[in-house]
DNA sequence: TCTGGGGTCCTAGGACCC
DNA sequence: TCTGGGGTCCTAGGACCC
């Protein structure tokens, strides 16, 4: 292959990643300041597996991603305090800290739920570590929410930056990898599986063939990265040598997909209970389907045992809709008819999805063949007011009857806070940051 | 006893067409 | 003996991300 990185001049200019300190549990210290500077936990629906932790238990070794029951007594011993997951409020506070950094900058790309890139407004670029400290001050006095910013002319540069932000006691949150300065001791030091878009398998892959720093990867030949790693190692590589592949997208698109899953609280034998929860996946799923605008063309449903059993079993089914839909109605209906497709008897079954597919935008439907396009209206109609109405009330008063009630199937959450978005409107603004304290990473 | 949920993109290989 | 070749579309599965 010719060396296409010959027709790419590296770029000048500077993007900036912001990424939420440690979100979920910065979300619940906001109403527990006595929790500052203590270790603290948020688990995964069900209270499955550990998502976010603090410094302290970054410190004493847990994982993210650990079973919450293989460290619960480990936790408990250094005094850890545990929260269920409450999704809700982590959007909603994740909503106030986009919309000021969107007041700080011309233009930004929402890339998770705790990242964002940032285009660097002209009063940035002359001292971008200062500008991006003086901006992580103001984020932390509007929203109480700390963050690390990351700069550097591309997004991948940008992510290492961030991270070097987060954990160096002396860079105040902010560092830059600017553009025309040699990064080379910068990229000496970072493994390669450190590297945004390099996961277990390539950096294993990288290791053994003595690629195992960001340097290396940097100055392997564009040849041998196409050969062995296709666009994305070349992609990656450049994007370490400050030439950018990747841009800050600035119109949200709408997702491709949408899905809604969950894990029992226990596990679940019977049809008329997957049915149940299925029913209200599709529900949900239906609901971010119209808050977006789209209409699915597919809904699939699988239902699954315990993966690490065995016994594991598991079943899908997809149904193609012959018009695109987006009414309730027929999203249940299909979860139902691909649900007893799949359903079989016996099983202790441990979680179940819907999935929605082949997603178009609502106002470009081609009507189908045998249209069933009254029905369609009438469906689709209720479900908007179904959504009008919830979204009114702040919480679901229109469901099906058989959906009302408690449900075994529904997770567990025994270490919820309580916390609603009432709460949040309650919360005193955060003025002060939190006295600085020994870093513990 | 107990192991999350929600996404995107890329690639290889088959089907199909001329 | 010898059994085209190339393009496009679609899908499943892999890998990665937060």
């Amino acid at each position: 292959m010719d060396n296409k990185g010959a027709f790419l001049r590296p770029c000048t200019d500077l993007l900036a990643l912001c990424d939420c300190n440690n979100f979920f549990v910065s979300c619940e210290r906001l109403f527990r300041p006595d929790l500052e500077g203590r270790p603290v936990v948020v688990l995964s629906s069900n209270d499955g597996v550990v998502i976010s932790r603090s410094n302290e238990v970054k410190a004493l070794g847990v994982k993210m991603g650990e079973p919450y029951f293989k460290v619960r007594s480990f936790l408990e011993m250094h005094g850890t305090t545990v929260f269920s997951s409450n999704f809700k409020l982590y959007e909603e506070i994740s909503s106030r800290v986009m919309a000021s950094l969107r007041r700080a900058v011309p233009s930004m790309e929402v890339y998770s739920i705790d990242e964002a890139f940032l285009e660097t407004p002209p009063e940035g670029k002359s001292a971008p570590e200062e500008w991006a400290r003086g901006l992580r001050g103001t984020i932390l006095r509007e929203t109480g929410i700390p963050l690390s910013i990351g700069m550097a002319p591309t997004k991948t540069a940008a992510k290492l930056a961030a991270e070097r932000a987060k954990k160096h006691p002396g860079a105040g949150g902010a560092f830059a990898l600017l553009p025309g300065k040699p990064w080379d001791d910068f990229l000496r030091d970072i493994p390669v599986g450190d590297i945004w878009g390099i996961g277990r398998r390539w950096s294993d892959f990288l290791k053994k063939r003595g690629v195992s720093t960001a340097l290396r990867l940097r100055d392997s030949s564009d040849d041998w990265l196409d050969r062995r790693m296709g666009v994305r190692g070349l992609r990656t590589a450049w994007e370490l040598r400050g030439i950018r592949c990747y841009p800050i997208e600035r119109l949200e698109k709408p997702q491709k997909s949408i899905q809604s899953s969950r894990s029992f609280s226990s596990p679940v034998r019977d049809r008329e209970s997957l049915l149940e929860a299925v029913t209200e996946y599709a529900m949900i799923a239906g609901r971010r389907l119209r808050s977006q605008n789209s209409l699915a063309g597919s809904l699939a449903v699988s239902i699954r045992t315990n993966r690490f059993k065995e016994s594991f079993f598991r079943a899908e089914q997809e149904i193609i809709f012959q018009t695109p839909t987006d009414s309730d109605i027929r999203l249940i209906r299909a979860a139902a008819d691909a649900l007893f497709s799949i359903y079989r008897e016996g099983h202790d079954y441990e979680k179940a999805s819907v999935w929605l597919g082949r997603l178009s935008c609502a106002g470009m439907v081609q009507l189908g063949l045998f249209g069933d396009e009254g029905e369609e209206d009438r469906g689709a109609a209720l479900s908007r007011a179904a959504d009008r109405l919830n979204g009114e009330a702040g919480r679901r008063l229109l469901a099906p009857a058989a959906l009302l009630g408690e449900k075994a199937w529904r997770p567990r959450r025994d270490r919820d806070s309580g916390l609603t978005l009432e709460d949040l409107g309650k919360l005193p603004v955060i003025a002060e940051e939190p006295p600085p304290r020994q870093n513990l990473q």
